[in-house]
DNA sequence: CTACTTTGCGTCAAAATAACGCAAACAAAA
DNA sequence: TTTTGTTTGCGTTATTTTGACGCAAAGTAG
């Protein structure tokens, strides 16, 4: 399928923002440049969307080939276009975030190439281009998607405990709450659903293992926290 | 400032939801389509986004030379990217929103060409491309950013009654608001400054008339309403 | 058996909300 | 002038929601 412009087109490409939790921590992945502009800086992983594919596609590409993931939730965020914010010319940046999930955050970890890693976003380096900006903005979007979508499902395993989820909610959110009542107004939303089975292992009282309401995802729903 | 892409790029255009507010109803501008593909049908204003504009400068180009309009309050949406929403080939659609406020409203209506009309946001007739989707991902972001962003101020004249206020509120959420708690809350959240004058003529008692509240340009709000 | 930690559930005062009542201010009719 | 009807501004009250805690059961470790 081609353009049907006679012009030019800018070049267009997708950024993304892979956040993955893992040990109370939530983190990004970024790139190690090897060429030119902004050699040996991080960056925001991202590639040109071919003519024929959609942004989910350049996007599955992109996980799929620099940095060995599968499919993930994906969500788009904005698209980038000041004039200067590549100096080799003009390129639009449509910005997607993903969300990883433990179990595949350390397969990732493990076999990632030396130039990709994982930090903890509060602990970002300089980065290339306008990808600080582009950083800022998903941060602020999962802060506040995390409210009335239960978008933190995608960064825990199928089943797991309040502390968990509560753990999640304050590191996302950048602040404390209070356990019991986090308990509360997530359990009276029903935004989790209890499976009635428990974690057994070292810990001290066996915590209740939960899991994410599907209804959730048509309805929708306001958490004040 | 040309792309430093070797292959080539999908045509990149932004698409405007115009919205407009008058006599307790909100319209959209539309345009009629005097080519093909979709000709005679009704569709969003846009324009291909030139190789050394922002999108902002292409959505003033298209509000200025097929409008006739100033500039406006401007927020990009989303990106539109399905391979198939335009037969002639491959196109990306920026999609933005913007505000008119009443006094441009009869300005426009006035000097419109007979290709162009609002429409009442109920009453939308069938649209060409994806255009539907665009107008309805912009209502819905419009009915969400009004419970914490002073953006109904765009659609009301600089000084304006409560109940100007109150019904716009009831219009985009499309549900019935109780008048006298409407009024605490907006006057608890600073969300207004009463000017000490009122307006003057034909109506019953007097009403103050308001301004909006600069300071909420910063600060974060939420209307629980 | 005794600490100590985690987890689940409950209480209660304070704040926010929804659902109204009511009278002052104005225009127009009587 | 007086009366009637409407709009506007400001309360009140019962109910719900929230925030800040207490407390004991279920575990582990000494």
């Amino acid at each position: 399928m081609k353009p049907f412009h006679s012009y030019q087109n800018p070049s267009l490409a997708v950024d993304l923002v892979v956040f993955g939790y893992h040990e109370n921590t939530l983190s990004v992945l970024l790139l190690n440049r090897k060429e030119e502009p902004f050699k040996d800086q991080w960056v925001l992983p991202g590639a040109f969307v071919q003519m024929q594919e959609t942004f989910q596609d350049s996007c599955s590409r992109v996980l799929q080939t620099k940095l060995g993931m599968d499919k993930l939730y994906l969500e788009q965020l904005y698209t980038f276009d000041a004039p200067e914010r590549d100096p080799r010319g003009r390129a639009i940046a449509v910005a997607y975030y993903a969300l990883v999930n433990p179990s595949k955050f350390e397969i990732v970890a493990g076999t990632m190439a030396n130039d990709v890693q994982w930090f903890d976003i509060h602990k970002i380096p300089a980065l290339g281009f306008d990808h600080k900006e582009i950083f800022t903005t998903a941060c602020q979007r999962l802060r506040s998607k995390i409210l009335y979508f239960p978008v933190g499902f995608e960064l825990l395993n199928d089943l797991f405990t309040m502390t968990e989820l509560h753990e999640l909610y304050e590191c996302i959110l950048g602040i404390s709450i209070d356990r019991r009542n986090f308990r509360r107004k997530i359990l009276d939303a029903e935004f989790i659903i209890n499976t009635g089975k428990k974690r057994e292992g070292l810990q001290n009282r066996h915590p209740e293992l939960y899991k994410f309401n599907q209804k959730l995802k048509q309805n929708n729903f306001q958490l004040n926290i």
